[in-house]
DNA sequence: CTCCGTCTAAAACGATCGTTTAATTGAAAC
DNA sequence: GTTTCAATTAAACGATCGTTTTAGACGGAG
């Protein structure tokens, strides 16, 4: 019987990396499926075996791509939800900032991955295949579960679906700025510029505060 | 010199309709790549030479299902716009429902090939093929050139970039309603349905309504 | 030195893909 | 009846895909 270590003992050869590196910039730029194995390990320098001996399928690695590229982002919105709540209730913009700038700022800092990141999520959701979604629950649970009663202790006027509802838009608002930045800077001739996060940011904490403050849609006037 | 009619004269085999119908449904279920014309064409119980003979490629047929998608509801959302208009200024919340109900609508009825129609066309607009991005611009270029004066006379307090960005922000509220509104309806234990019309658009109205309204980004109080 | 396990290398496998070709059908045109 | 041409069919082409197999390279342990 083998103990199998996930470390080599002695040294690191970089291929592992070096596989996660080019698979992250070719997934984003060419999709998932339009991205061979055979580009991918000629632009990394790495023999097309070496794939499935470090990750075991295609699938495998784009597995390995997405945890290594949403964990640090959803461990820097935990920790900057922490660090608001130690100074008492947070306001509503605080909340939604701590939400949208960890990936956003990461988003400008490498635009690519990160925007292919929320469809390659999407699609793990909606994959019949369990590894996947397990994978996606594990890695948004603890994130989901901290800010939904932030969200709701800011909003005490709102009902819980309600708050559901509009996190709901709040994603589609963070996910659009992500993978369709590019559409609105074509559309503006270049004034509107995504990826300028001093810019973004504090537009879609205004624009998704002033949402949320609405009245509750199936109330008609409770006070 | 021989002219070469779009039409059959005498009568018309629907293989073409057929074609389009299973390439929407399977293109929406599977994605653009992974439908291969083998499983489309036996799904349509047509010969597999036929979409090259009907289209000219399969991307070609891609064009054809979008543009047969996309089109109705872009003259729906005209044809609003120009009957609220008929009564003068048409309210806020009357322009941004009259943009995003034929849409939604569409989508309650056909959620699986609308679903990925907006994926489609940020494939389309990011594609470095040009007769995909003009055929996007070509479907969607009316809409945009009577819907953003209208939002310029619905908030006249807001400069021109501001407004595009907001309703940059109203396009990823739709987009996510109806590519991700399972995920929502997941998380809520099935009681949020975007599926569901008479809930979804009056609470995106609202939303987008009360985010739109907010006071511009770059304005310290101007009055 | 020899054994061992990790890692890499080259080559092939079987399958499937989009596309093309060439032959054939069938109904209108003359 | 013959011609004509759009439409359909079956079959093959060339390429590429993910994956597997087999063998070899290299450094530490005995």
């Amino acid at each position: 019987m083998r103990l199998i270590v996930e470390q080599p003992q002695h040294e690191r050869p970089d291929t592992k990396d070096r596989i996660l590196d080019a698979a992250e910039r070719m997934f984003a730029q060419h999709g998932f499926e339009l991205t061979s194995l055979r580009a991918l390990t000629t632009e990394a320098d790495v023999n097309l075996a070496a794939v499935h001996y470090h990750f075991r399928s295609k699938e495998g690695l784009l597995e390995a791509v997405l945890q290594r590229l949403v964990a640090p982002v959803n461990e820097e919105r935990l920790a900057l939800l922490d660090a608001l709540e130690a100074h008492g209730h947070p306001t509503l913009e605080g909340i939604i900032e701590a939400f949208v700038a960890p990936p956003l700022r990461l988003h400008a800092e490498r635009p690519h991955p990160t925007a292919l990141a929320p469809l390659l999520i999407g699609r793990c959701l909606s994959s019949p295949d369990t590894q996947m979604r397990t994978l996606v629950m594990r890695l948004f649970g603890p994130v989901f579960e901290r800010f939904r009663p932030a969200f709701g202790r800011a909003l005490p006027h709102l009902p819980p679906d309600e708050i559901l509802w509009r996190v709901f838009f709040l994603l589609g608002i963070m996910t659009k700025t992500m993978v369709g930045g590019h559409q609105l800077k074509l559309f503006s001739e270049g004034r509107c510029d995504p990826t300028c996060t001093t810019e973004s940011i504090p537009r879609i904490v205004q624009f998704v505060a002033a949402g949320m403050r609405a009245p509750a849609f199936h109330s008609e006037v409770d006070a």
